[in-house]
DNA sequence: TGGTGTGAAGTGGTTCACAGCA
DNA sequence: TGCTGTGAACCACTTCACACCA
């Protein structure tokens, strides 16, 4: 398994460089250098011929890479091609925010439900998913091989809420609950803290 | 300056270490161990005594940490004393949800106004703060000593909403669009890219 | 000539392991 | 004895610099 093998933070960078050539590709560039990508990726060069390098060789020296050879590499290595079933769970005010701000299931992505507590309270106006009580989860996961969710519960819930997801089979969470998870090794969790972005970026900043 | 040697990676962990004491102190813990603390924060104890370590030396040998001290001196450092005063930028969506999920602002921040390009257009029912359009940002910005904004305008805008931001002198920017902002030196950037997240997630699981 | 691919050196952050103090 | 504080070893990632190839 050599998937392991490339570092988390390559895999951020590569999503970037993805992004950067779709736009490309939108403008029919067909061929890019690494000094030119990595401007757009806002990365050193090396760092972006290393990163590329995970995949083999791509480019072509003195001329640099298909935008086009790049593209269908990385998503397939992403694993773009197919779309990955996720649901969300807790609709409160930011829930429902994510569930409405559509664009950014874009790529490879499908949210296909969501769960809340008390769905029955819910304004669902523009939200387009069903949404869900919480009783009916698990049995949901197991029967659409859902591998992902995204927690916006309360952080007094949060725990209780990863558990279950991951007794049905959540392998990855993005949770934006001001809480750590605690979860079995092969369960990768992701932190959305919008308070602490803020928190850190206050630290930096001079006065 | 010497805050300036606390790598940003510490900084992450310590506001972690800081939600963690306010739920110990809620609780009437007045001690606790680098151990328990690195446990409840996700970290390992060696790594957390190494991140208190930066403030000198708060805790006393075969007892542990002081909830009390190890809380005020956090947020002293951290500048969670005086509240800071914060803007946000694109009422779309993921904004509007952002000044409506009150809680992301919960400790030593105030959004105090919010900034788009048509903010006649837009649903501001259950939005706490005054709307404004664009045109007046700069001069509010002067006015009110604003150093840090939430970019939430889409992709093709974010630059330019940017340029004019550090321009009008903000320094730190926590950024929701897909987009990598080209800033000055001194301007802190902060991504959260939500697609990019589950896209990485996506890459460490199983299948 | 221009730009990739990559070993080697550098850097920053983490972990270890133990001295030292309550 | 228990737990902090910290130099030193370790590790992962980044950057350099140059060989190599279209």
């Amino acid at each position: 398994m050599d998937r392991i093998e490339i570092p988390r933070k390559a895999i951020y960078r590569i999503s970037i460089y993805s992004r950067c050539l779709r736009r490309l590709q939108e403008k029919g560039i067909e061929t890019i250098s690494s000094t030119a990508l990595a401007a757009a990726a806002g990365v050193k060069p090396a760092q972006l011929r290393k990163d590329l390098g995970y995949f083999g060789q791509l480019g072509t020296r003195g001329l640099g890479y298909s935008v086009e050879l790049l593209l269908t590499t990385i998503s397939s290595v992403l694993g773009g091609a197919r779309l990955h079933p996720v649901i969300l769970v807790g609709a409160g005010n930011l829930g429902r925010a994510l569930l409405r701000y559509t664009g950014f299931m874009k790529e490879g992505f499908e949210l296909i439900a969501a769960f809340d507590k008390f769905p029955e309270s819910i304004d669902t106006s523009r939200v387009p998913v069903p949404l869900h009580g919480e009783e009916g989860m698990v049995e949901f996961i197991e029967k659409h091989q859902v591998r992902m969710a995204v927690v916006c519960v309360p952080a007094e819930q949060a725990q209780q809420v990863a558990n279950t997801l991951v007794e049905a089979g959540v392998q990855g969470i993005l949770n934006f609950s001001p809480t750590i998870l605690q979860t079995p090794e092969h369960v990768v969790v992701t932190r959305v803290d919008l308070a602490m972005e803020l928190e850190n970026l206050s630290f930096f900043i001079d006065q």
